[in-house]
Order: structure tokens, then C-alpha cells, then sequence
DNA sequence: TTAGGGTTAG
């Protein structure tokens, strides 16, 4: 039994004696007696305790236990659970005040848990604070700067000192090196390492496999799980996660579609981590279809399964969707965190249902106790924003409690633009350029801004502006996959092999919208330059190179997939909407921002792109 | 009467 007392501080003294836990809130205080130690281990991981030991006045006292390395086992074990950094700290001081203990198995967890809630440097000072230091405090150490990804002069500071004490070719060690180089871009290290590697185990294959996904070299990743299937090697989780995440940056669904196969015949499919990335990896990959599939075979989804859904849906503009499971994920009983509400704004904002946004919104704070982050108050811009709202999108702005960043002035600049909004444009790139000055995206913005309104000289001040800072504008390229290969285009791209078929398709289908009375956006050039020098590169943007492509090597009917690496431009989203009414093809293109379904003249974005 | 390290999804 657990019994919670509020008392005034008179009672404290005849407390304290007592075995138990006592804190303090901004008014009252608080004592838990500990009789069953799981219990009140799972106590801690209740919300309404955070609350209390979250507030910046609350402090923590321990009283006499009969054995304090218990007491303090459970508060850490508590801690990593709650993910709370400042019990974290709290802890930590206390441990030292009270207790003394900078090594051991209780520096070792405090360690970890300081790694694992994303704090290396707090991490590195316990560490140092350690006078003996085992293998599992390194370990710790080295995934909390793994976690952070940008530590390669802390990788080698360790793997020097590891080689000195001996004990680097413990397996755990070695991989937890491969993590650190290979999450920090260093994949030469993560190769010399693995090539002197006396020995691994399934660990370091799937770290090898997830290290090339994260640093450009996704088809090598692959390869190296093809050798382990050779060296007669069962893949397990961390295989296929591995995998999807190359199957994610090589853009490929075939190979996608190979790996659900994999997972079907390892039986991993139960694994809820895995079958969650499997949705996500088909949602971000356009197929929507084939993700709510695998969601509806999930037993019991949990939160970040439903989450996943829901960004799916979010992603692809299909607002409705989003509602109805949210709704139903509430009625299963599902509890929604910080992260499902940013998909389900996103989901509003990107379908322009804006009262259901702000309604939840209020309800996210007020129902469910989320105060709203930097990303919630980004999409409320954004949701704000796409309805032409700009003065509320601003006022939110100028009242949110938060500072806001570049993500959400982003979100209002984006709007000025759709609407034409030059003098706010204007104050809120500004406030852009101050945020991040080596961001060309905002700079070219401005200037697509000023040209559309036909203002050449802002436009060209804009420009120069960028030349005198030495920013360049990043090439729009999109992608397409065919014949087990993606295929890229640039502007004016002539380096395809099919190319001359590309080019004649083009102009043909052109042509016919053109007939049609459509009449290029030119204003989506940037240069000041001769209408028909205009229109003559407008057409010849990748993204319609890849369209034009897609026709020709796609049989009549099926969808046509692209991606591109930028926002997809004014007068290829016009091109495209009326190419699926000729053509009658749904066409599909993934900005960097969302998903566009063209189908029968309209895209899905609503035309807000 | 209990706890720590390597891959791990939204």
C-alpha cells in the first residue's frame, strides 16, 4: 500500500523518520510511504507526479530507508521512465549530496539515463564525475553522444581510450562505436572499425546495414545484408528496421515491398516496431493504401502505431480520414501524446478544415493536459495561414508564450506568399534572415514573391543579396522509379538515355493543354527575362520530364509516383492537375513538404501548395 | 527486493 499525504511543513520532522519518499510542490508536501517498492516504482511513472516533481521550486529529500541503494535503484529506474530531465538533475544532486555515490552501479544508470533522454553533456560530466568506470558506463556514454549524431572527435577520444585500456574488442563496445561514427557521417571510421573487428554479431551487421541508410550509400547497406544472408545469418528486428530505413532513402517500393515479404517470413510482422515502420515507410513512399492496410493488421495498435496512421494521412492532405482515426483511436482507448496532435493539425491544416483545427487545439491543452510546442503553434500558423487568416496567423504568433522559430514564421511567410501578402512578406522574412542567414529557401522565396507582383528590381536586390552572401540556389531535381531503378531529372535535363522520347512526349502532351487555353505561370521564373524564353524553361522542369517519363514507361491506368527535392513549383502543380484530366492518370508527387494527388484536374492540396 | 550498456518505429 501507498499512502500520499498533502501536510503543511509543520508535520515534516515526525515524517522524516519514516521510511519513504518525500517532495515537495509549489504549496504542498508531499510523502509516499514505501511498502511495495514496484508500486511505487510505477507511481512515478504516473503523470500527475511529474507534475509535482517537474516544477522548477520542487526539490527532493530522502529519508532513512534500511537500504538506500533500493531507494535509489527505483528513483532511477523511475527517472529513465519518465523521461524527465530535470528529475533527472534533481536526482543526480541528490544522489551526491546524500549519498556520495559517483560510481558504481548507481552512476552507471544515472549515466544512461542522462544518454538516453538526449544529454550528453550532462552525460559526460556524471561520467567524469565516476572514479571507476566499467564497460557499461563507456557504453552509456558512447549512445548518449550517438544520440546527439555530431560526435566524432568524442568517438575517437573513446576508441583511443578503449585500445589503451584493452577493452575494445568487447562486441557491445565496438558497436556501440559503429552507432556513434555511423550516426555522426563518419562511415570511413565505421568501415576501418568493422574491418579490424575481430568479430560481430547480428548487432553489428544491422548497424552496418542502418549506417550506410544514414549516410547516402543506402544500396550498399543493402548489399551488406545480402552478405549476411550468405554468411547464413537470420535477420532479425534490427535487420528490417535497418532496412526500411535504406528502402526510405532509396525511394524504391519494389525493394519495400521485398522487405514486408522478408518480414512476413520471419514471422517479425507481430513486432509492433516493426510493422509501424513498415506503414510509415509505405505512407512515405505514396502508397497510402498499402499502409492502412498493414495498420489494420496490427493487433491492439498502440500509440505510435496510430500516430504513424495519422501522419499518413496527414501527409497525403486527407484531413477527414485523420479525424475519423483520431476519434478512433481515442475510442480504443489509446491515450494521444504531443506528437499525434501535430500530425492531426497538420491533417487540419493541410485539408483547410480550420474550425475542427482550433477546436483541437484547445482541446489538447484543456482535455488532455499537452501544452503546445513549437510544432503545434507552427501548423496553427499554417492552418491559419492556407485560409487567408494572416492577421490571426500573426497575432498567434505575437501571443504564443513560446519564441517562436523558423518553422513557424516559415508557416506564415508561406502564406504571404499564396496570397500575395507583399508588406508582411517582407517583416516576416526579415525576421527569417536574422533567424537563419545561410537559408537560400527564404531568400528565393522572397524573390519568387517580388517577381510575381512583377516588382524586377526587389526581386533582383534579393538576388544580389544572396550572391553577396555567397547562397546558391539548391537545383530542384525529382525522382522516379522504374525497372528497379530511380530515375532523375534536373531542369533541362538531357542525360537520359530515353531522353529524345521524353522530350517528344512533353511537348506532345503540352500541346494538348495548351489547346486546352492553358496558359504557362511564368511568373514562377525567377529571371527577368522574354516571355517565350520563359515558358521554354518552365517546360522543361524536372518534375514534367518525370511526368512526361512516367507516361511513357507506365501502362495506361497506373498511378505515376514522382518525388522532388524541393516544393513543387506553381506552374508544374497547374501542369500536372490538367496532364491527369487528359491523360486521365492519377499522378502522384511528394514535395518536400507533402504529398500531391492529381487525379481528374484537382489536386489533393487544395491548390494551396 | 531491485536496477545498468549495443540496433529500435510516429
Amino acid at each position: 500500500m501507498i499512502t500520499v499525504a498533502s501536510c503543511s511543513s509543520s508535520l515534516l520532522p515526525s515524517l522524516q523518520s519514516l521510511p519513504g519518499f518525500l517532495f515537495k510542490s509549489r504549496t504542498f508536501f508531499y510523502f509516499h510511504q514505501i511498502q511495495n517498492p514496484q508500486r511505487f516504482c510505477k507511481l512515478f511513472t504516473q503523470k500527475r507526479f511529474h507534475n509535482a516533481l517537474l516544477s522548477p521550486q520542487s526539490s527532493v529529500q530522502f529519508p532513512s530507508h534500511p537500504n538506500p541503494d533500493i531507494l535509489l535503484s527505483y528513483l532511477i529506474s523511475a527517472v529513465s521512465s519518465c523521461s524527465s530531465i530535470s528529475y533527472c538533475r534533481a536526482i543526480h544532486s541528490c544522489v551526491i549530496k546524500s549519498f556520495n555515490y559517483t560510481d558504481g552501479f548507481i552512476g552507471d544508470q544515472l549515466v544512461s539515463c542522462y544518454a538516453r533522454l538526449g544529454r550528453a553533456d550532462d552525460a559526460r560530466n556524471m561520467f567524469d564525475e565516476m572514479p571507476n568506470k566499467d564497460l557499461v558506463s563507456w557504453n552509456s556514454l558512447i549512445s548518449g553522444f550517438a544520440r546527439r549524431g555530431e560526435a566524432v572527435d568524442e568517438g575517437k577520444y573513446i576508441h583511443g581510450f578503449a585500445l589503451k585500456l584493452g577493452v575494445l574488442w568487447e562486441v557491445k563496445l565496438v558497436n556501440s562505436l559503429i552507432n556513434l561514427y555511423g550516426k555522426s557521417g563518419y562511415l570511413d571510421a565505421v568501415c576501418r572499425l568493422v574491418e579490424t573487428m575481430p568479430v560481430g554479431n547480428i548487432v553489428s551487421w544491422n548497424l552496418m546495414i542502418a549506417s550506410h541508410a544514414q549516410n547516402g550509400t543506402a544500396a550498399d547497406g543493402v548489399g551488406y545484408f545480402n552478405l549476411m544472408r550468405r554468411a547464413g545469418i537470420n535477420p532479425d528486428d534490427g535487420t528490417v528496421l535497418s532496412l526500411l530505413e535504406a528502402c526510405e532513402n532509396l525511394g524504391l517500393l519494389k525493394l519495400a515491398e521485398g522487405v514486408h515479404g522478408l518480414i512476413t517470413k520471419c514471422g517479425l510482422y507481430a513486432n509492433a516496431t516493426v510493422a509501424t515502420g513498415l506503414l510509415d515507410l509505405y505512407a512515405k513512399l505514396g502508397r497510402l493504401n498499402y499502409s492502412l492496410k498493414v495498420f489494420r493488421e496490427v493487433n491492439n495498435p498502440d500509440k505510435v502505431a496510430w500516430t504513424a496512421m495519422l501522419a499518413g494521412y496527414a501527409v497525403h492532405g486527407n484531413g477527414r480520414e485523420a479525424m475519423e482515426l483520431f476519434e478512433g483511436m481515442v475510442k480504443a482507448g489509446v491515450e494521444p501524446d504531443h506528437v499525434t496532435f501535430t500530425h492531426l493539425l497538420s491533417a487540419c491544416s493541410h485539408s483547410g478544415l480550420v474550425k475542427e483545427g482550433k477546436n483541437y487545439f484547445d482541446i489538447m491543452s484543456q482535455v488532455y493536459g499537452i501544452e503546445p510546442r513549437l510544432d503545434h503553434y507552427s501548423c496553427m500558423v499554417d492552418l491559419l495561414g492556407r485560409s487567408g487568416l494572416l492577421n490571426d496567423a500573426y497575432e498567434l504568433i505575437k501571443r504564443m508564450p513560446l519564441k517562436p522559430n523558423s518553422a513557424v514564421w516559415g508557416a506564415l511567410f508561406g502564406a504571404c506568399r499564396v496570397y500575395g501578402n507583399i508588406e508582411l512578406g517582407k517583416e516576416v522574412a526579415e525576421r527569417l534572415f536574422s533567424l537563419d542567414p545561410s537559408d537560400s529557401r527564404n531568400y528565393i522565396m522572397l524573390s519568387n514573391m517580388y517577381s510575381a507582383a512583377g516588382l524586377w528590381r526587389d526581386a533582383s536586390k534579393v538576388r544580389a543579396l544572396m550572391k553577396e552572401k555567397g547562397l546558391t540556389r539548391n537545383p530542384g531535381c525529382s525522382f522516379i522509379e522504374h525497372g528497379n531503378k530511380i530515375h532523375r531529372f534536373s531542369v533541362g535535363d538531357r542525360s537520359h538515355p530515353e531522353s529524345e522520347k521524353i522530350y517528344t512526349k512533353l511537348e506532345e502532351v503540352i500541346g494538348k493543354i495548351r489547346e486546352a487555353g492553358f496558359v504557362s505561370k511564368t511568373e514562377f521564373i525567377l529571371h527577368d527575362v522574354e516571355q517565350a524564353v520563359k515558358e521554354d524553361m518552365i517546360s522543361k522542369h524536372s518534375e514534367k520530364l518525370a511526368i512526361a517519363f512516367g507516361l511513357l514507361v507506365t501502362n495506361a491506368g497506373m498511378p505515376i509516383i514522382i518525388t522532388k527535392n524541393l516544393r513543387i513549383c506553381g506552374d508544374c502543380h497547374s501542369t500536372a492537375k490538367l496532364i491527369s484530366l487528359i491523360e486521365k492518370r492519377t499522378i502522384i508527387i511528394r514535395d518536400s513538404k507533402r504529398f500531391h494527388h492529381f487525379a481528374a484536374g484537382i489536386c489533393s492540396c487544395g491548390d494551396y501548395w
